[in-house]
RNA sequence: GGUCCGUUCGUCUAACGGUUAGGACGCCAGGUUUUCAUCCUGGUAAUAGGGGUUCGAUUCCCCUACGGACUGCCA
């Protein structure tokens, strides 16, 4: 392919991005840094009264955390900007201007509410009213009344807005990279406003001045821009202007069904919807997110990633790089996805198991700090490099190893009833004095082994007859890593301790 | 309602006219193990329905059903 694709990320600033929008940026990543082109990150405020104000901090800090780079953005600048609409509002009027004296767009000076009684009316027949070829005969715009009526409401001030004059009888036609060919005729399609009242554009006519003007040449995006994009080729068209290839991406769907996913979904489900935790600063509300979650970056995108592409070939686990490399439009399905939880948390699980004992162990300290509980890092590591493998998150690791730091006082009466028999204390006191023997140095999970072994075969026992009692002192129940090893990370002077603590306070009543 | 888009195991998906319809997650069973997990092995489970086209359809076409998106001076 050529080597100039330049493709946009274009949210807009209203509220939290959720998963599939972070999709959708994360292909446009994918698709410009595969064709060795450019990616530009432009914030679609063009309409005031849904702005949220820390929305668009929340957008780029999810980006980032995703490892998500733009070439070009607010934050980063570049050559085609600036990249906020609400700054680029000179540059829309003319292009406005230029489709009304081309005869391709009209004034309508029909105001809100009289459109909302004629949208009612309509309702209660059982019809719906759309302001289209059929209508706008019948309504005050600049086809129906006279040039003079016009140039003397436009000189009074009367608010209006500029409509596309869609062609009466002519089909549209297009392709989808990923959907191809889809047409519709003219008649099937509105005058939709394309500059408001208020001095701004609609979407419709900012994203194709900017894309035109930015030079992009592919628009990846979701699925439900998929009825407008014949408008918007259409507006191409009107302005002379090469049309972009169009990709529209399926969405995510709910796991349980109905609908695309919305924000209330993630807390009903039990699984984040968004990147980062976010506080709805209106209601106070607060939705959970991956990272928040305890999900890491690179399995979040793996996971992201999967949802709608994959490579054609068994592999699954996908670094940010390896996606660049094999990820295709091609390959992007066409059917919506729903987000399975349960895989989710085992992509994380593999990321984990893959990451160095020290990372994972510099990450649990965080959550012993939180706990109030210092411990040394090199014990950490080693006690973490016990148990990684059996938990998704790191948070779960306490739950695994919380003995390693809190010496059992309390013991799970079933392991009791059922492991703690009459010779038990006295058995254990013997296994105790064999530890005893073993210089502190050599207080190693080989030696404690072979010590216990000797211990056994000496009284011919199994193992099945000690060591539940042991762990049970060591630990207070019946799971954990190898006894052995256990012992050898706590320390001799700390497995003796527990021993005899043990022997003295657990009874079978 | 209208327009457009979609439909392979419960979920994510592979198979771009010829496969015993493959893999992964989940689930179930067995094995390993001092316990709980991990892990290993095996199993369960799908082409929405009906018509065509074709020697042959998951694959191409049509209809039906179901699902979804859109239908704002929102994006």
């Amino acid at each position: 392919m050529n080597n100039n694709v330049r493709v946009r990320f274009a949210p807009s600033p209203t509220g939290p991005l959720h998963i599939g929008g972070v999709r959708t940026a994360l292909y446009n990543y994918l698709f410009a840094r595969k064709h060795n082109g450019s990616c530009i990150l432009r914030i679609e405020d063009t309409d005031q009264t849904r702005y949220v104000d820390s929305a668009e901090d929340y957008i780029l800090n999810s980006l980032d955390w995703c490892g998500i780079e733009f070439d070009e953005s607010l934050r980063k600048g570049g050559d085609f900007g600036p990249y906020h609409q609400s700054e680029r509002k000179h540059l829309y009027r003319r292009y406005a201007d230029k489709l009304v004296e081309k005869g391709h767009a009209y004034y309508a000076f029909d105001t809100q509410q009289e459109l909302d009684v004629l949208r009612s009316e309509y309702e209660s027949q059982g019809k719906t009213f759309i302001y289209n070829q059929t209508a706008r005969k019948e309504l005050r715009n600049s086809i129906t009344l006279s040039n003079d009526e016009v140039q003397s409401m436009l000189e009074k001030g009367e608010p209006y807005v500029i409509r596309i004059k869609i062609p009466e009888d002519d089909t549209v036609e297009l392709t989808d990279l990923i959907r191809g060919h889809i047409s519709v005729h003219t008649k099937e399609m509105d005058d939709k406003v394309l500059y408001k009242a208020d001095g701004m554009p609609t979407y419709h006519l900012a994203n194709i001045v900017d894309d035109h003007l930015m030079e992009i040449t592919h628009v990846i995006r979701g699925e439900e821009w998929l009825p407008s994009a014949p408008l918007h080729v259409l507006l191409y068209k009107f302005l002379d202007w090469k049309a972009p290839a169009f990709a529209h991406l399926p969405l995510l769907l709910k796991p349980d069904g109905a609908g695309k996913l919305s924000k209330r979904d993630g807390d009903r489900l039990g699984f984040p919807v968004f990147p980062l935790k976010w506080k709805d600063p209106k209601t106070g509300e607060e939705y959970m997110g991956y990272r928040d979650s305890g999900y890491f970056p690179e399995a979040f995108i793996n996971i992201l990633a999967f949802l709608g592409w994959n490579p054609g070939t068994e592999k699954e686990l996908y670094t940010l790089d390896e996606l660049i490399k094999d990820f295709s439009l091609e390959r992007v399905g066409k059917s919506g996805s729903r987000f399975d939880p349960d895989k989710a948390r085992w992509f994380n699980h593999q990321y984990l198991i893959r990451k160095s004992d020290r990372e994972i162990a510099e990450r649990f300290m965080t959550s012993l700090d939180e706990k109030g509980i210092s411990a040394n890092i090199h014990f950490v590591e080693k006690a973490v490099s016990l148990v990684k493998e059996r938990v998704n998150f790191v948070r779960e690791i306490w739950d695994e190893i919380s003995f390693m730091f809190i010496a059992p006082t309390e013991y799970d009466p079933k392991v009791v009833k059922k492991k703690w028999k009459e010779h038990t204390p006295g058995l254990l006191s013997e296994l105790l004095e064999q530890f005893r023997q073993i210089d502190p140095s050599d207080f190693t999970a080989e030696n404690i082994e072979e010590a216990t072994k000797d211990f056994l075969a000496e009284k011919d026992l199994g193992m099945g007859q000690i060591m539940n009692a042991f762990r049970l002192t060591i630990v207070g129940g019946n799971k954990g890593p190898s006894m052995f090893h256990t012992a050898e990370i706590l320390g001799k002077e700390e497995v003796l301790k527990r021993m005899e603590y043990g022997i003295n306070h657990i009874s079978r009543d």
